[in-house]
DNA sequence: CGTTTTTCCGTAAACGTTTACGACAACACA
DNA sequence: TGTGTTGTCGTAAACGTTTACGGAAAAACG
């Protein structure tokens, strides 16, 4: 069905050696040939198979990026990764190579999913997301040597591999300096496990900005729970029928966010008039809900264009000019001031 | 670095074939050797190279999902998907198959993406979504005899393949029937462009339901946008501004739900109270919106399983005992009341 | 004209699997 | 003992590429 090269070499009379090289661009191969070769391979249409491709040179020419079901979501997952995962894809084509997406299995953090990539070689490295401030999935890679990115960082003993992350511990600071400069000092934090990184950093610049301002961090105002809307939901309740009331509460999350804010409405309690609300991640649903959401802007497609970057330049196949590699980067958090606050 | 079957063979002192045939589970091998490979294959972690395999077997045993940024949208995707693909992935891995998801990029039809996963043989069979009226993917992959599956129907010149899509039109008149009982006569209908099916299948269950209720259609109630936030903000106007306003909206997707609302907020029209809203395809978005905003819910993950199961049907390959394949399934919405009608 | 260099191309091996085929031993049966 | 059957395994080809190597012809050089 598919053309080979054998018959684009038959076709055109000539060995399947000199129609491989003249398709890949090689010095050593006649001009004109060449051509011949070019205008037969259009014609016949055929393009190389990709599994003979990779078995020879040892390499898919593709990068896969583990998406994960949002953690301790039933439902609906993270539109957040799909600007990323444009800006990802962008770079990477550049290069030739492909971007695969592998979803992983709710629950166990995908590392099944992710043995299976690595062990069969369906990708040449990995970019990660989620990362937990342990993460056994960065132990495994390196223990394996199997490149990779992440998505966030980790707590890491001394690995070295890119990583490109958003400042939320000065997002965490930010916010709380807002305000109290707009006379709050009873501020609420709601946020997801602890185990994930960002959650953890969040709460850092979340503690320093308040001892900053003296005031005291006051556990009943800090609550854990799922990161989606039914965790924002269900996590009201604990945090505003204590008897001192928060007159703030910052989101990490903009689906807590939305499912705090119902609960909130269901008790009479109207963001931006009553309480002040500020959510660390801005998205559209931010900007579009009623009253819109002051929150933290990142830029998601350069992000993806960056990280990839980053990543071909640690692979050896793929790197450049021998410059500095950057292996670190953390980006800033814009603050999109709206009604909410 | 990596084990091969080869390196598997010399440790154990016996011969490629015997190895391979032990591992697929072939009956002309000796019980004990048989435990004796699979042993020695989980110590030297050994799994098979799949680039190597496919090519022999030429299949890949993946299929890979055509995923596209929502059309029109610059920034965020379609949280709509996860589930789908969780369940598309559940019944694959069971016939031992993988899913890869393909990022299309922002424009382009995803054609060049799409082609190239045929032309290299990524994939066994892909699955494409958003399907158009005429969907010229659809004739591509027809055309090339490609195997795919498709998450919405499209109008079809007598080919056959297996989809799955859901029922908009009833979906539509559904809407018009509850909203007419309460009292409505003059209805709004927020679409995206007609070239999207699932938006031409409402229109016209939204049609037929008007003009069974003795009510003529009004094109100033009738209004398209992109399918995003800024979509449903921006054509509010449009319809409101009309001399004549309408006292229900029916918006055929849950981003243009939000940013419509944030549309009438904004003039002063709360949903629920002043005006009646309801939403065709339910997200969680829908559940946590204040107010709550009435719509209909898929079974996304369900479906997802489904379509892998009539994909798998439909391939030689896999196929199972041969029964007779239903190509072609129409689920139903089903209506969930809430507050904002 | 003889020698060296360059240009271009064919040959064949290799990547890691699976599988058709045949070989050999053990066993059953007459 | 001879013949057929069964069980188990090794051999080698094949999948579609890329690439190291060598060779023939053409070009350059003296």
């Amino acid at each position: 069905m598919a053309s080979s090269i054998h018959d684009l070499a038959r076709h055109l009379n000539i060995s399947i050696g000199t129609v491989s090289r003249a398709l890949n661009g090689r010095a050593d191969v006649n001009a004109e040939t060449r051509q011949r070769v070019l205008e037969a391979a259009r014609k016949l249409n055929y393009s190389p198979n990709q599994s003979g491709r990779s078995l020879r040179q040892g390499a898919t020419r593709s990068i896969a990026f583990m998406l994960q079901p949002h953690p301790g979501d039933q439902q609906y997952g993270e539109p957040f990764f799909i600007p990323f995962l444009t800006g990802l894809q962008a770079r990477l084509a550049e290069s030739g190579l492909d971007l695969i997406v592998v979803m992983g299995a709710p629950g166990d953090y995908q590392q099944e999913r992710l043995r299976r990539v690595v062990e069969t070689r369906r990708a040449d490295a990995v970019v990660l997301a989620w990362t937990r401030r342990d993460d056994e999935r960065i132990d495994y890679l390196t223990e394996r040597g199997f490149p990779f990115a992440t998505l966030g960082r980790s707590r890491s003993g001394g690995k070295s591999y890119p990583s490109l992350d958003l400042d939320f511990e000065k997002a965490g600071v930010d916010a709380v300096d807002r305000l109290v400069a707009r006379g709050h000092r009873r501020i609420a934090a709601i946020r997801p496990s602890l185990d994930l990184n960002f959650g953890h950093l969040f709460m850092t610049g979340y503690r320093k900005a308040l001892r900053r301002h003296g005031i005291e961090v006051d556990p009943s105002l800090i609550a854990e729970d799922f990161i989606n809307e039914a965790g924002g939901y269900q996590v009201i309740p604990r945090v505003m029928l204590s008897k001192d009331r928060p007159t703030a509460i910052i989101f990490n999350n903009d689906a807590m966010a939305l499912g705090g804010c119902k609960a909130l409405a269901e008790m009479g309690i109207r963001p931006g008039q009553d309480i002040a609300v500020i959510v660390i991640v801005d998205t559209p649903l931010c900007r579009y809900f009623s009253p819109a959401l002051t929150g933290f802007r990142p830029a998601l497609e350069p992000m993806g264009q960056r990280l990839a970057e980053m990543l071909l330049a640690s692979l050896p196949a793929y790197a450049g000019p021998e410059g500095p590699r950057t292996i670190r980067e953390v980006w800033p958090l814009e603050l999109v001031a709206r009604e909410s606050d």
